[in-house]
DNA sequence: TGAGTTAGTGGACAACTGTTCACAAGGTCA
DNA sequence: TGACCTTGTGAACAGTTGTCCACTAACTCA
Protein backbone atom coordinates (compact mmCIF):
# COMPACT_ATOMS: atom_id res chain seq x y z
CA UNK A 1 0.00 0.00 0.00
CA UNK A 2 0.88 3.03 -0.49
CA UNK A 3 1.36 4.90 2.79
CA UNK A 4 4.05 7.40 2.63
CA UNK A 5 2.00 9.42 5.13
CA UNK A 6 6.18 9.25 7.03
CA UNK A 7 6.95 11.28 10.11
CA UNK A 8 4.45 13.78 10.17
CA UNK A 9 3.56 15.34 7.42
CA UNK A 10 0.58 16.65 5.85
CA UNK A 11 -1.87 14.45 3.01
CA UNK A 12 -1.34 17.97 0.85
CA UNK A 13 2.35 18.75 1.06
CA UNK A 14 2.86 15.35 -0.51
CA UNK A 15 2.98 15.74 -4.74
CA UNK A 16 1.63 13.04 -7.02
CA UNK A 17 5.18 12.74 -7.77
CA UNK A 18 6.49 12.00 -4.54
CA UNK A 19 4.66 9.61 -3.70
CA UNK A 20 5.05 7.71 -7.29
CA UNK A 21 8.80 8.09 -6.39
CA UNK A 22 8.06 6.55 -2.81
CA UNK A 23 6.19 3.92 -4.65
CA UNK A 24 9.48 3.36 -6.79
CA UNK A 25 7.59 3.92 -9.52
CA UNK A 26 7.75 6.99 -12.43
CA UNK A 27 5.25 9.54 -11.96
CA UNK A 28 2.90 8.82 -15.23
CA UNK A 29 2.54 5.53 -13.62
CA UNK A 30 0.63 6.61 -10.83
CA UNK A 31 -2.68 7.40 -13.29
CA UNK A 32 -2.97 3.95 -13.53
CA UNK A 33 -3.83 3.74 -10.19
CA UNK A 34 -5.41 6.57 -9.45
CA UNK A 35 -7.12 9.77 -10.58
CA UNK A 36 -5.67 12.34 -8.61
CA UNK A 37 -4.57 12.75 -5.48
CA UNK A 38 -7.73 13.34 -4.27
CA UNK A 39 -9.20 9.70 -5.31
CA UNK A 40 -5.90 8.31 -3.28
CA UNK A 41 -7.08 10.49 -0.95
CA UNK A 42 -10.77 9.10 -0.96
CA UNK A 43 -9.08 5.50 -0.98
CA UNK A 44 -7.75 6.01 1.81
CA UNK A 45 -10.73 7.41 3.48
CA UNK A 46 -12.36 4.45 2.44
CA UNK A 47 -9.89 1.70 3.84
CA UNK A 48 -9.81 3.70 6.63
CA UNK A 49 -12.93 3.78 8.16
CA UNK A 50 -13.44 0.46 7.13
CA UNK A 51 -11.15 -1.01 9.78
CA UNK A 52 -12.14 1.70 12.29
CA UNK A 53 -15.65 0.27 11.73
CA UNK A 54 -14.62 -3.68 11.95
CA UNK A 55 -13.01 -2.25 15.08
CA UNK A 56 -15.70 -0.96 16.77
CA UNK A 57 -18.11 -3.61 16.31
CA UNK A 58 -15.70 -5.81 17.62
CA UNK A 59 -15.07 -3.26 20.65
CA UNK A 60 -19.02 -3.09 21.31
CA UNK A 61 -19.65 -7.07 21.21
CA UNK A 62 -21.82 -7.87 23.59
CA UNK A 63 -19.73 -6.59 26.73
CA UNK A 64 -20.83 -5.66 30.26
CA UNK A 65 -21.03 -1.91 30.49
CA UNK A 66 -18.57 -1.92 33.25
CA UNK A 67 -15.84 -3.56 31.12
CA UNK A 68 -16.87 -1.84 28.23
CA UNK A 69 -14.96 1.79 28.19
CA UNK A 70 -11.95 0.00 29.36
CA UNK A 71 -12.22 -2.79 26.66
CA UNK A 72 -12.52 0.26 24.19
CA UNK A 73 -10.02 1.96 24.82
CA UNK A 74 -7.69 -0.96 25.13
CA UNK A 75 -9.23 -1.94 21.93
CA UNK A 76 -8.46 1.65 20.54
CA UNK A 77 -5.00 2.09 21.41
CA UNK A 78 -4.22 -0.95 19.93
CA UNK A 79 -5.54 -0.36 16.50
CA UNK A 80 -3.92 2.59 16.16
CA UNK A 81 -0.77 1.18 16.91
CA UNK A 82 -1.78 -1.34 14.33
CA UNK A 83 -2.72 1.12 11.82
CA UNK A 84 -1.06 4.02 12.63
CA UNK A 85 -0.92 5.24 9.25
CA UNK A 86 -4.54 5.09 8.92
CA UNK A 87 -5.24 6.94 11.69
CA UNK A 88 -2.22 9.36 10.78
CA UNK A 89 -4.22 9.90 7.88
CA UNK A 90 -7.81 10.50 9.23
CA UNK A 91 -6.51 12.57 11.61
CA UNK A 92 -4.42 14.87 9.78
CA UNK A 93 -7.08 15.12 7.02
CA UNK A 94 -9.85 15.58 9.16
CA UNK A 95 -9.13 18.98 9.49
CA UNK A 96 -6.43 19.70 6.60
CA UNK A 97 -7.59 21.98 3.98
CA UNK A 98 -8.55 19.72 0.91
CA UNK A 99 -12.49 20.01 1.18
CA UNK A 100 -13.47 17.06 -0.64
CA UNK A 101 -11.52 14.97 1.30
CA UNK A 102 -12.59 16.70 5.10
CA UNK A 103 -15.63 16.44 4.13
CA UNK A 104 -15.51 12.51 3.13
CA UNK A 105 -14.24 12.26 6.49
CA UNK A 106 -16.82 14.35 8.45
CA UNK A 107 -19.45 12.38 6.92
CA UNK A 108 -17.60 9.53 8.14
CA UNK A 109 -17.69 10.57 11.60
CA UNK A 110 -21.17 11.41 11.91
CA UNK A 111 -22.35 8.03 10.28
CA UNK A 112 -19.66 6.23 13.14
CA UNK A 113 -21.17 8.95 15.46
CA UNK A 114 -25.24 7.53 14.68
CA UNK A 115 -23.56 3.71 15.03
CA UNK A 116 -22.64 4.50 18.68
CA UNK A 117 -25.89 6.54 19.68
CA UNK A 118 -27.80 3.61 18.14
CA UNK A 119 -25.77 1.19 20.61
CA UNK A 120 -25.88 3.09 23.69
CA UNK A 121 -29.71 3.12 22.94
CA UNK A 122 -29.57 -0.11 23.88
CA UNK A 123 -28.76 0.24 27.72
CA UNK A 124 -31.15 0.56 30.14
CA UNK A 125 -30.38 3.56 31.79
CA UNK A 126 -30.49 5.55 28.09
CA UNK A 127 -33.90 3.77 26.77
CA UNK A 128 -35.64 7.19 27.94
CA UNK A 129 -33.40 9.21 25.72
CA UNK A 130 -34.30 11.64 23.03
CA UNK A 131 -32.86 10.42 19.80
CA UNK A 132 -31.55 14.24 19.71
CA UNK A 133 -29.31 13.29 22.90
CA UNK A 134 -28.32 10.38 22.63
CA UNK A 135 -26.62 11.91 19.63
CA UNK A 136 -25.00 14.46 21.72
CA UNK A 137 -23.84 12.25 24.21
CA UNK A 138 -21.93 9.83 21.65
CA UNK A 139 -21.01 13.26 19.99
CA UNK A 140 -18.76 13.49 22.94
CA UNK A 141 -17.65 10.20 23.42
CA UNK A 142 -16.38 10.17 19.66
CA UNK A 143 -14.88 14.02 20.66
CA UNK A 144 -12.97 12.09 22.86
CA UNK A 145 -11.96 9.37 21.22
CA UNK A 146 -10.28 11.13 18.38
CA UNK A 147 -8.60 13.66 20.81
CA UNK A 148 -6.73 10.48 22.06
CA UNK A 149 -6.07 9.63 18.76
CA UNK A 150 -4.96 12.74 17.69
CA UNK A 151 -2.38 12.70 20.72
CA UNK A 152 -1.54 9.35 20.07
CA UNK A 153 -0.23 9.83 16.80
CA UNK A 154 1.22 13.04 17.97
CA UNK A 155 3.61 11.34 21.05
CA UNK A 156 6.79 9.63 19.49
CA UNK A 157 6.88 6.37 17.89
CA UNK A 158 7.45 3.55 20.24
CA UNK A 159 7.09 5.37 23.49
CA UNK A 160 5.04 3.21 25.50
CA UNK A 161 5.20 5.09 28.51
CA UNK A 162 3.51 8.20 26.87
CA UNK A 163 1.17 6.01 24.66
CA UNK A 164 0.06 4.36 28.42
CA UNK A 165 -0.46 7.92 30.28
CA UNK A 166 -3.03 8.70 27.19
CA UNK A 167 -4.88 5.51 27.14
CA UNK A 168 -5.14 6.13 31.06
CA UNK A 169 -6.71 9.66 30.61
CA UNK A 170 -8.88 8.89 28.18
CA UNK A 171 -10.19 5.98 30.18
CA UNK A 172 -10.86 8.22 33.06
CA UNK A 173 -12.44 11.08 30.55
CA UNK A 174 -15.05 8.40 29.54
CA UNK A 175 -15.57 7.31 32.82
CA UNK A 176 -16.38 10.79 33.92
CA UNK A 177 -18.74 10.90 31.26
CA UNK A 178 -20.86 8.19 31.47
CA UNK A 179 -20.91 9.13 35.30
CA UNK A 180 -23.37 11.78 34.33
CA UNK A 181 -25.64 9.47 32.24
CA UNK A 182 -27.81 8.60 35.25
CA UNK A 183 -28.31 12.23 36.31
CA UNK A 184 -29.14 13.62 33.08
CA UNK A 185 -32.86 14.41 32.34
CA UNK A 186 -33.92 14.06 28.81
CA UNK A 187 -36.14 16.45 27.05
CA UNK A 188 -38.40 13.81 26.68
CA UNK A 189 -39.02 13.00 30.26
CA UNK A 190 -40.05 16.37 31.28
CA UNK A 191 -42.66 16.41 27.98
CA UNK B 1 -3.46 41.55 8.05
CA UNK B 2 -2.08 38.70 6.00
CA UNK B 3 -5.50 36.39 6.38
CA UNK B 4 -6.33 34.55 2.71
CA UNK B 5 -6.56 31.09 4.20
CA UNK B 6 -9.76 31.16 1.66
CA UNK B 7 -12.26 28.96 1.51
CA UNK B 8 -11.16 25.77 2.98
CA UNK B 9 -7.38 25.56 2.36
CA UNK B 10 -4.73 24.83 4.63
CA UNK B 11 -1.82 26.48 5.47
CA UNK B 12 0.67 24.72 4.01
CA UNK B 13 -0.93 24.29 0.21
CA UNK B 14 -0.39 28.22 0.70
CA UNK B 15 2.74 29.25 -0.78
CA UNK B 16 4.81 31.98 -0.15
CA UNK B 17 4.55 33.09 -3.68
CA UNK B 18 0.87 33.10 -3.34
CA UNK B 19 0.89 35.30 0.50
CA UNK B 20 2.91 38.05 -1.47
CA UNK B 21 0.20 38.09 -4.03
CA UNK B 22 -3.04 37.85 -2.33
CA UNK B 23 -1.04 40.88 0.32
CA UNK B 24 -0.29 42.87 -3.51
CA UNK B 25 2.88 42.56 -2.87
CA UNK B 26 6.22 40.83 -4.87
CA UNK B 27 7.32 37.94 -3.82
CA UNK B 28 10.67 39.28 -2.56
CA UNK B 29 8.85 41.79 -0.15
CA UNK B 30 7.69 38.88 1.74
CA UNK B 31 10.83 38.38 3.33
CA UNK B 32 10.89 42.04 4.77
CA UNK B 33 8.51 41.54 7.00
CA UNK B 34 8.56 37.14 7.70
CA UNK B 35 11.97 34.96 7.48
CA UNK B 36 9.98 32.00 6.00
CA UNK B 37 6.56 30.89 5.84
CA UNK B 38 6.62 29.28 9.37
CA UNK B 39 8.03 32.17 10.72
CA UNK B 40 4.48 33.53 9.55
CA UNK B 41 2.95 30.38 11.01
CA UNK B 42 4.35 30.87 14.34
CA UNK B 43 2.91 34.86 14.27
CA UNK B 44 -0.24 33.48 14.09
CA UNK B 45 -0.20 31.23 16.40
CA UNK B 46 0.81 34.04 18.51
CA UNK B 47 -1.62 36.01 17.76
CA UNK B 48 -4.18 33.98 17.87
CA UNK B 49 -4.40 32.51 21.46
CA UNK B 50 -3.70 36.01 22.72
CA UNK B 51 -7.26 36.78 21.45
CA UNK B 52 -8.45 33.19 22.41
CA UNK B 53 -6.91 33.82 25.97
CA UNK B 54 -8.29 37.47 26.13
CA UNK B 55 -11.72 35.42 25.61
CA UNK B 56 -11.45 32.82 27.92
CA UNK B 57 -10.37 35.50 30.96
CA UNK B 58 -13.12 37.44 29.80
CA UNK B 59 -15.17 34.50 29.94
CA UNK B 60 -14.72 33.39 33.31
CA UNK B 61 -14.67 36.39 35.18
CA UNK B 62 -16.90 35.96 38.32
CA UNK B 63 -19.79 34.18 36.73
CA UNK B 64 -22.03 32.16 39.47
CA UNK B 65 -21.42 28.05 38.04
CA UNK B 66 -24.69 27.87 36.86
CA UNK B 67 -24.15 30.56 33.89
CA UNK B 68 -20.38 30.09 33.19
CA UNK B 69 -21.38 27.40 30.58
CA UNK B 70 -23.71 29.33 28.86
CA UNK B 71 -22.09 32.52 28.83
CA UNK B 72 -18.78 30.61 27.94
CA UNK B 73 -20.11 28.80 25.08
CA UNK B 74 -22.03 32.57 23.77
CA UNK B 75 -18.53 34.16 24.41
CA UNK B 76 -16.93 31.17 22.10
CA UNK B 77 -19.11 31.30 19.56
CA UNK B 78 -19.18 35.00 19.43
CA UNK B 79 -15.16 35.23 19.15
CA UNK B 80 -15.03 32.11 16.36
CA UNK B 81 -17.10 34.66 14.48
CA UNK B 82 -14.92 37.69 14.90
CA UNK B 83 -12.20 35.96 14.32
CA UNK B 84 -12.93 33.17 12.17
CA UNK B 85 -9.66 33.61 9.64
CA UNK B 86 -7.68 33.19 12.76
CA UNK B 87 -9.39 30.19 15.00
CA UNK B 88 -9.78 28.18 11.11
CA UNK B 89 -5.91 28.73 11.09
CA UNK B 90 -5.24 27.34 14.87
CA UNK B 91 -8.04 24.04 14.23
CA UNK B 92 -6.76 23.57 10.56
CA UNK B 93 -2.74 23.46 11.94
CA UNK B 94 -3.42 22.16 15.16
CA UNK B 95 -3.73 18.78 13.00
CA UNK B 96 -1.87 19.48 10.07
CA UNK B 97 1.46 18.84 8.45
CA UNK B 98 4.04 21.56 9.43
CA UNK B 99 5.77 19.78 12.50
CA UNK B 100 6.50 23.07 14.04
CA UNK B 101 3.74 25.24 13.90
CA UNK B 102 1.66 21.72 15.50
CA UNK B 103 3.62 21.88 18.22
CA UNK B 104 3.32 25.34 18.93
CA UNK B 105 -0.16 25.09 18.70
CA UNK B 106 -0.49 22.06 21.04
CA UNK B 107 1.90 23.65 23.46
CA UNK B 108 -0.41 26.64 23.72
CA UNK B 109 -3.55 24.67 23.93
CA UNK B 110 -1.68 22.61 26.74
CA UNK B 111 -1.37 25.85 28.68
CA UNK B 112 -5.04 26.69 27.98
CA UNK B 113 -5.94 23.92 29.56
CA UNK B 114 -3.92 24.71 32.53
CA UNK B 115 -5.29 27.51 32.95
CA UNK B 116 -8.59 26.45 32.96
CA UNK B 117 -7.80 23.86 35.52
CA UNK B 118 -6.19 25.95 38.18
CA UNK B 119 -9.66 28.60 37.42
CA UNK B 120 -12.05 24.97 37.98
CA UNK B 121 -9.55 24.20 41.24
CA UNK B 122 -11.70 27.29 42.82
CA UNK B 123 -14.98 26.01 43.10
CA UNK B 124 -16.04 24.08 46.19
CA UNK B 125 -16.55 20.86 44.77
CA UNK B 126 -13.55 20.49 42.79
CA UNK B 127 -11.52 21.53 45.65
CA UNK B 128 -10.62 18.33 46.97
CA UNK B 129 -9.65 16.60 43.49
CA UNK B 130 -6.25 15.82 42.50
CA UNK B 131 -4.08 17.67 40.09
CA UNK B 132 -3.88 15.10 37.25
CA UNK B 133 -8.44 14.90 37.72
CA UNK B 134 -8.57 18.40 37.67
CA UNK B 135 -6.11 18.67 34.23
CA UNK B 136 -8.21 15.66 32.92
CA UNK B 137 -11.59 17.11 33.36
CA UNK B 138 -9.87 20.64 31.82
CA UNK B 139 -8.91 18.24 28.99
CA UNK B 140 -12.29 17.28 28.52
CA UNK B 141 -13.98 20.36 28.27
CA UNK B 142 -11.21 22.05 26.04
CA UNK B 143 -11.71 18.70 23.84
CA UNK B 144 -15.56 19.49 23.26
CA UNK B 145 -14.70 23.26 22.18
CA UNK B 146 -12.32 22.24 20.25
CA UNK B 147 -14.58 20.32 18.34
CA UNK B 148 -17.20 23.06 18.55
CA UNK B 149 -14.71 25.25 16.91
CA UNK B 150 -14.25 22.41 14.08
CA UNK B 151 -17.62 22.32 13.40
CA UNK B 152 -18.19 25.52 13.24
CA UNK B 153 -15.20 26.67 11.13
CA UNK B 154 -16.21 24.26 8.67
CA UNK B 155 -20.23 25.11 8.80
CA UNK B 156 -21.02 27.67 5.93
CA UNK B 157 -19.92 31.20 6.30
CA UNK B 158 -23.39 32.80 6.81
CA UNK B 159 -25.22 29.81 8.36
CA UNK B 160 -26.44 31.40 11.91
CA UNK B 161 -29.12 28.25 12.21
CA UNK B 162 -26.36 25.90 11.63
CA UNK B 163 -24.31 27.64 14.39
CA UNK B 164 -26.61 27.95 16.45
CA UNK B 165 -27.26 24.06 16.31
CA UNK B 166 -23.52 23.33 17.15
CA UNK B 167 -23.81 26.07 19.83
CA UNK B 168 -26.72 24.21 21.37
CA UNK B 169 -24.92 20.98 21.43
CA UNK B 170 -21.88 21.83 22.90
CA UNK B 171 -23.84 23.74 25.60
CA UNK B 172 -25.55 20.34 26.40
CA UNK B 173 -22.38 18.28 26.48
CA UNK B 174 -20.46 20.87 28.73
CA UNK B 175 -23.18 20.50 30.98
CA UNK B 176 -23.61 16.77 30.74
CA UNK B 177 -19.98 16.79 31.82
CA UNK B 178 -19.84 18.93 34.74
CA UNK B 179 -22.69 16.95 36.01
CA UNK B 180 -20.69 14.30 36.32
CA UNK B 181 -18.38 16.15 39.04
CA UNK B 182 -20.37 15.64 42.07
CA UNK B 183 -20.06 11.96 41.38
CA UNK B 184 -16.84 11.39 40.77
CA UNK B 185 -14.41 10.50 43.75
CA UNK B 186 -11.06 11.56 43.09
CA UNK B 187 -8.04 9.10 44.13
CA UNK B 188 -7.07 11.78 46.71
CA UNK B 189 -9.99 11.44 48.66
CA UNK B 190 -9.86 7.73 48.72
CA UNK B 191 -6.25 7.35 50.05
C1' DT C 1 -0.53 -19.12 -30.58
C1' DG C 2 -1.97 -14.68 -30.76
C1' DA C 3 -5.01 -10.78 -29.54
C1' DG C 4 -6.03 -7.75 -25.91
C1' DT C 5 -5.44 -5.81 -21.46
C1' DT C 6 -2.68 -4.00 -17.66
C1' DA C 7 1.26 -1.69 -15.57
C1' DG C 8 5.16 0.70 -16.35
C1' DT C 9 8.77 3.81 -19.17
C1' DG C 10 10.98 8.18 -20.54
C1' DG C 11 10.72 12.48 -22.60
C1' DA C 12 8.70 16.78 -22.96
C1' DC C 13 5.77 20.94 -21.67
C1' DA C 14 4.41 25.06 -19.29
C1' DA C 15 3.55 26.58 -14.78
C1' DC C 16 4.89 27.38 -10.33
C1' DT C 17 8.04 27.20 -6.44
C1' DG C 18 11.84 29.41 -2.79
C1' DT C 19 15.70 32.34 -2.79
C1' DT C 20 19.47 35.55 -4.32
C1' DC C 21 20.90 39.85 -6.04
C1' DA C 22 21.50 44.79 -7.10
C1' DC C 23 18.77 48.58 -7.03
C1' DA C 24 15.05 52.51 -6.02
C1' DA C 25 11.55 55.37 -3.42
C1' DG C 26 10.21 57.31 1.11
C1' DG C 27 10.67 58.50 6.01
C1' DT C 28 13.41 59.70 10.17
C1' DC C 29 16.45 62.44 12.38
C1' DA C 30 21.08 64.58 13.58
C1' DT D 1 21.17 68.89 3.72
C1' DG D 2 22.68 64.47 3.90
C1' DA D 3 23.20 59.86 5.98
C1' DC D 4 20.56 55.94 7.15
C1' DC D 5 17.00 52.69 7.58
C1' DT D 6 12.75 50.57 6.00
C1' DT D 7 9.97 48.76 2.50
C1' DG D 8 9.49 47.91 -1.80
C1' DT D 9 10.95 46.43 -7.07
C1' DG D 10 12.32 43.39 -11.13
C1' DA D 11 15.15 40.11 -13.15
C1' DA D 12 17.17 35.82 -12.73
C1' DC D 13 18.35 31.00 -10.94
C1' DA D 14 17.58 26.08 -10.36
C1' DG D 15 14.37 22.92 -8.83
C1' DT D 16 9.66 20.91 -8.58
C1' DT D 17 5.12 20.28 -9.93
C1' DG D 18 0.85 18.11 -12.82
C1' DT D 19 -0.12 16.30 -17.11
C1' DC D 20 0.25 14.64 -22.00
C1' DC D 21 2.36 11.68 -25.37
C1' DA D 22 3.94 7.49 -27.88
C1' DC D 23 6.01 3.42 -26.71
C1' DT D 24 7.07 -1.32 -24.46
C1' DA D 25 7.19 -5.47 -21.32
C1' DA D 26 4.39 -8.76 -19.05
C1' DC D 27 -0.06 -11.20 -18.09
C1' DT D 28 -4.69 -13.23 -19.26
C1' DC D 29 -7.35 -16.09 -21.67
C1' DA D 30 -10.10 -17.74 -25.91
Amino acid sequence: MLLQLEAGESFDSLSLRRVARAAGVVPTAFYRHFESMDALGLALVEESFRTLRAMLREAREGLPPGQMIHRSVEILMEHVHQHRAHFIFVVRVGYTGNVVLRHAIRNEIRLFTSELATDLARFPVLREWTTDDLQMLAGLLVNTMIATVGATVDAPVAAPAAEAEIARVAEKQLRLTMLAVPHWRSERSSR
